[in-house]
DNA sequence: TTGTTTAATTGATATTATGTCAATGATATA
DNA sequence: TATATCATTGACATAATATCAATTAAACAA
């Protein structure tokens, strides 16, 4: 019996309600920014009258935080990747693929992205959860650094967690400028030159 | 003769009421931050009406804005800084020192480059001075990135303006980590660990 | 079926900020 | 001294937010 069955008429007006307002949200995020975008609007693309979206989000941070959580839990995803290389060339190939699924994943969602990348800038409640995503990466590339590391494949005289951080930091703003249209370049020349650089810089000469 | 000799004292009480303007913002900017400063709190710190500031300054942002011109212009020397290192040795160094210098900028206006930060999201005025800064490093780094490439000292397997932006992000990222005590560790360890990586990754092996 | 309780929805309201502009006050000039 | 010019002012129109007492609709009990 899945939890759907026992909801009464009205509950099931008010959890439509709630996805009016997400859709018109989602609607109204894209054509005008996160900025532009009133509560106003919202509740009128949803048909809703104004209070009713304060009903079900504290404000507009909140509802657009609710927007983001696909492309967050898809991001995880990316994150959670698994790596264990054998060999520097293997480390190569699965470091450029995982600099492409990043950026791919991104791209996937391209019109959503500019939005996002617009409120981390401006809500505090964004930029956490955002902040969060960063943390996650960071946290699984130092585990990749130390594995290696240990694995004798990488150089030991490096701090895993700093240069994971630079590491990601690097990927994330190319993966903003190409979703901006601020590079232009082939994904995957992209993914190639940045693997290069950090599997030669980090992993021991061949 | 100065041109401060030919100002009336009409203009001379202008320019002073614009100096106040721009003492009180900062004042008031570095003490609830870009969002929280209103122009009403300016005005009365400076001792103007209401309107007055809107007077010399188009809005909250413009003021701004000129508040961060000092700013601009030491980034602006760090990023011209001269690079043309005789070896892959000199090139660790130099490059090292250069990290150093671009963080320690940062760290000697700490405080109002926390404000900066809030305010390059919020503000496109603002954002858009931060990208010139940007467009500037990357611009230098590239033609130092192709001077070693012609210099037989880097592989040329890469792709200059890509890393250039690549190592210009991780950088950034890292300052803005520092200024914001997000990352505490010491600077010197910083500027080591990420001038090895890319130094490693870019030139070729020793 | 009807009356009562409970939950969802509403829009008027208070609040807070912005940018404008006609009026005022203070200097410069004839 | 009269007049023109420029700096300064604060009241005003505008626009958005978040709240909440009142309204409407559904669930439940008798």
């Amino acid at each position: 019996m899945s939890k759907e069955d026992v909801l009464s008429k009205r509950q099931l007006k008010a959890l439509q309600t709630r996805l009016n307002l997400l859709h018109a949200g989602k609607v109204i995020f894209l054509k005008e920014g996160f900025q532009k975008a009133t509560m106003t609007e919202i509740n009128k693309r949803a048909k809703t009258g104004y209070g009713t979206a304060y009903v079900y989000f504290k404000n507009k941070d909140e509802l657009f935080a609710e927007l983001m959580d696909n492309i967050v839990e898809k991001m995880y995803g990316v994150a959670s990747l698994p790596f264990e290389p054998k060999t520097n060339e293997e480390a190569y190939t699965q470091i450029k693929t995982q600099v492409r699924l990043f950026i791919q994943a991104a791209l996937d969602e391209q019109e959503m992205m500019k939005v996002i990348k617009e409120a981390i800038g401006v809500s505090d409640i964004v930029a956490g959860k955002w902040s969060q995503i960063r943390a996650r990466f960071i946290a699984g590339i130092s585990k990749d650094i130390t594995y290696v590391q240990e694995a004798g494949m990488a150089n030991k005289d490096i701090e895993a967690s700093l240069i994971a951080r630079g590491w990601y930091y690097m990927n994330e703003q190319l993966m903003w400028d190409i979703v901006l249209g601020e590079v232009v370049e082939d994904l995957n020349k992209v993914a190639e030159n940045l693997a290069l650089l950090y599997t030669r810089g980090l992993y021991k000469a061949r």
